[in-house]
DNA sequence: AGCACGCCGACT
DNA sequence: GTCGGCGTGCTC
């Protein structure tokens, strides 16, 4: 009998996408547990690798297992939930074990690899070559770049002599800060007499040892000692050789930095039906049992204050409380506002913070120190033990899902976790997705419902403006007259503004007015996009870019300029109507740079402008007491995108944008220009209807047998050549049909919105199915086959539950 | 992925 | 005849 462990290895592929076995040496018997990072030898040149032990057990096996080399850190990294959940996971998305258990840890902790070489026998070596290689050392890097290639015969046959070895190197990139701290071992008396004791001329020591007897016992950062006493690292050394004081290294973490410092909030009165939500919730918290809540509640109906208050009862029975929101609204406002309730307790997780300070959030998680977690789509994986509760704020929002792989779906993912904990799962949003809501109505999750905002104030009218009907008459297409009248307004009665740009879909780009030539990506069949900042062409799918030509490059006509409309073009209109209007737009150009966002939002609620010009990024989390008015210039542009999920997302972004208006005690409008007056997701959008927009939503679903009727899974292929994707795609649909459900539908192949991207051209096949064990294990197996369509060039990706079709 | 093995074409 | 090109297959 001994005792061998099941390791998953750091290699990606279907083929090594398993446990493999190896022996534990005796040194590491009851040192190595599961949810390990381990060192392994790995094929046939045992080069070493990473890898995951996922079980601990005594074998018999006869077969010669190689042993497990070292242990990466002592405590296991991944607990039998994660590591459960990873399989899990990996298996329903067809995505690798080892690269699910990589998304759920801090990037610090993906290994690095490196290859050196190694001389053993300097002297057996003759070719002056290879001498002059190792030069003056017996340890040389090797990367593939800086090795003469024309050496490795030679290298071989010295490796097989034994002149030289290969060394394998896995680095461990997960690194602690360490600080110096001072630690005073005398009293202050004693430190009074050293002083007298001393020669008049030692100066520094004099003031060292006046400023040891200030700080009494309390150790302090050698930094900060030097700062303070005025002394220098030397001195210290000298008072630590005396025995004056203790010097040791102590681990610290690296907190993120708050612009501004946290303010404690303590929680406030809940009106009836914030009431009745928190009770029911908390009624399953106590009860420790795993529900599902979906919170649908308008904006401003205080469903932050319910988690709040929630997180506080779980933290009271001392569980852990798991928070996701939206990468976009985890702004610092987010943040102050949870930290301010549950201070130190609190672990923030965004992709904001750097690789150092991540590692550091999580240890503190992994150790205990924290017990609230609040972070965007990753730190669904947070280490938290004993959770009570996970709340998914936003819940529809589509960046809860990993576009790539490993996909993952951070709502799907809490569920799963909350399952395994015996926890409640809150939903929050004011325009539900479809398929929470549709669970909602089929009793699997409670609905709750706030009408009301938490403030009695009335929600916004809304005005929706018939553009075609302004443009008929001759009217502007980017302002209805309507619209500048009430922005008129404003500016007379000093309130202020938001306009959103419906941009999603509808990028700048440039045309020639002569001839029409539209400058198209190289790489992409996709029109560039103008950004004035740079004053240059940018293709938004591969990043290629050029300068903005003065004149166009087939007809050689200078009137080559910019079509359609974007926020530059508002700012500038707006300006000329409004004169001494201030504003301020919000773009990718303009926030660009780290922490612009927050320097303009915080400007426009100072009130340093009238006028918040911007795209989708502005719908979110703004508060601001003094906007009146919210315009949204072009509603529907995200309506005739090809997917079944355009009027949702349209429904979702009107009602978003129109509850920015009038939060306190003013009435907010909105106006909502349109060319589409009379499409449901538009008119319900007006009335802030989500109920009525959910049915008839439903309806169309049902009709054409989209989610949350079927499931769905799709296929993207491509290739450098389109004959070359085009009959592999059909080839693969022949394959499939063959292995389906009777009502399993397949759409497809087709090509993509986008045909060509960054010079490939793409298919898809969009399957959609009820139940269908067939197509679950076709899948799998194709997943396989995936690698050997690589050879040939071809290039696939299984989606299952596409957030977006184009 | 990364490495070794092995089977064919261009050379001393 | 051999060296080395890359296709094929395996990794506890």
């Amino acid at each position: 009998m001994m005792q061998v462990a099941e390791i998953v290895v750091d290699v990606p592929t279907m083929q090594t996408n398993r446990p493999w076995t190896y022996l534990i040496p005796k040194s590491l018997i009851n040192i190595l547990v599961p949810g390990m990072r381990v060192v392994v030898p790995f094929g046939n040149s045992n080069r070493q690798i990473q890898g995951f032990v996922v079980t601990v057990h005594e074998s018999t096996e006869t077969a010669q297992l190689k042993p497990v080399i070292s242990v990466i850190e002592l405590n296991p990294v991944l607990t039998p939930e994660l590591i459960q959940l990873g399989n899990e996971l990996a298996n329903r998305n067809f995505v690798f074990m080892v690269s699910m258990y990589q998304a759920m840890l801090p990037n610090v902790m993906r290994a690095k690899y490196s290859k050196q070489l190694r001389l053993n026998q300097p002297d057996a070596l003759k070719q002056p070559e290879v001498q002059a290689m190792f030069a003056d050392r017996d340890l040389v890097d090797f990367n593939a770049g800086d090795v003469d290639m024309a050496l490795l015969p030679a290298l071989k046959a010295y490796q097989q002599q034994g002149v030289l070895d290969v060394v394998y190197q896995v680095d461990n990139r997960a690194k602690v800060k360490l600080v110096r701290m001072i630690t005073p071992l005398l009293s202050t008396n004693e430190y009074d007499q050293l002083r007298h004791a001393l020669r008049a001329t030692a100066k520094k020591q004099a003031r060292l040892l006046t400023y040891l007897m200030k700080l009494g016992s309390n150790p302090q950062s050698t930094t900060q000692f030097e700062k303070q006493a005025g002394v220098t690292a030397n001195d210290i050394k000298v008072a630590a050789q005396k025995g004056w004081v203790e010097i040791e290294e102590v681990e610290a973490y690296r907190i993120p930095k708050l612009v501004e410092p946290i303010k404690q909030t303590t929680p406030l009165t809940l009106n009836s039906e914030q009431q009745d939500a928190y009770d029911q919730i908390v009624a399953a918290v106590n009860g420790q049992t795993n529900h599902v809540f979906l919170l649908e509640g308008v904006t401003g109906s205080g469903k932050t204050e319910i988690y709040l208050q929630v997180i506080a009862q779980v933290l009271s029975q001392n569980r852990t409380a798991l928070m996701l929101v939206p990468e976009i609204t985890l702004t610092p406002q987010m943040v102050h506002r949870v930290k301010g309730r549950f201070g130190s307790m609190v672990a923030v997780m965004h992709s904001g913070l750097s690789d150092g300070e991540r590692y550091d959030e999580w240890r503190r998680v992994k150790r205990h120190e924290a017990q609230v977690v609040i972070g965007a789509r990753s730190a669904v994986f947070a280490p938290l033990d004993n959770i009570g509760i996970i709340i998914v704020d936003e819940e529809h929002e589509s960046s809860y899902k990993q576009e790539e792989n490993p996909r993952y779906h951070a709502r799907d993912v809490a569920i799963l976790r909350a399952k395994y904990h015996n926890a409640v799962v809150v939903l929050g949003s004011a325009t539900p997705s479809l398929e929470s809501r549709a669970r909602a109505q089929r009793n699997r999750y409670t609905l709750l419902r706030l009408t009301h905002r938490a403030l009695a104030n009335p929600l916004p009218t809304s005005e929706v403006v018939d553009m075609r009907d302004v443009i008929k008459q001759g009217g502007d297409d980017i302002f209805s007259d309507q619209l500048l009248k009430k922005i008129g307004d404003r500016i007379d009665r000093n309130e202020q503004s938001v306009l959103m740009l419906n941009r999603r879909g509808y990028a700048n780009f440039l045309m020639c007015r002569q001839c029409g030539f539209v400058p198209m990506c190289p790489n992409c069949d996709l029109a560039m996009t103008v950004h004035q900042d740079t004053k240059r062409l940018e293709c938004h799918i591969c990043g290629a870019n050029q300068p903005i030509p003065n004149e166009c490059p087939m007809c050689g006509s200078d009137r080559i300029r910019p079509y359609g409309t974007g926020t530059q073009k508002v700012e500038e209109q707006l300006q000329i109507r409004f004169p001494n209007a201030r504003i301020i737009r919000m773009d990718v150009d303009t926030t660009r740079k780290k922490g612009a966002t927050d320097r303009l939002l915080t400007q426009f609620g100072q009130k340093k402008a009238d006028i918040l010009v911007g795209t989708q990024m502005i719908a979110k989390g703004l508060d601001f007491p003094d906007v009146t008015l919210v315009g949204i210039l072009n509603a529907d542009t995200t309506l005739n995108l090809p997917d079944f999920r355009a009027s949702e997302r349209t429904f979702q972004l009107i009602t978003q944008v129109s509850g920015r208006a009038g939060r306190a005690d003013k009435k907010g409008e909105v106006v909502i220009q349109t060319y589409n007056p009379q499409h449901y997701a538009i008119a319900l959008a007006k009335q802030q209807d989500y109920e009525r927009f959910f049915s008839k939503e439903m309806q169309i679903r049902h009709t054409w047998r989209y989610a949350p009727y079927y499931y769905s899974v799709q296929i993207k292929i491509s290739h450098q050549f389109e004959n070359q994707v085009a009959k592999a795609a059909y080839q693969l649909v022949e394959w499939l049909r063959n292995k389906i459900a009777d009502d399993t539908i397949i759409f497809g192949p087709a090509p993509t919105t986008v045909r060509r991207m960054k010079n490939r051209y793409y298919y898809q096949i969009l399957i959609k199915f009820k139940h269908d064990t067939g197509l679950e294990k076709a899948l799998t197996e194709l997943m396989a086959d995936a690698q050997n369509l690589s050879k040939d060039g071809i290039q696939l990706a299984i989606d299952r539950e596409p957030v977006s079709l184009i």
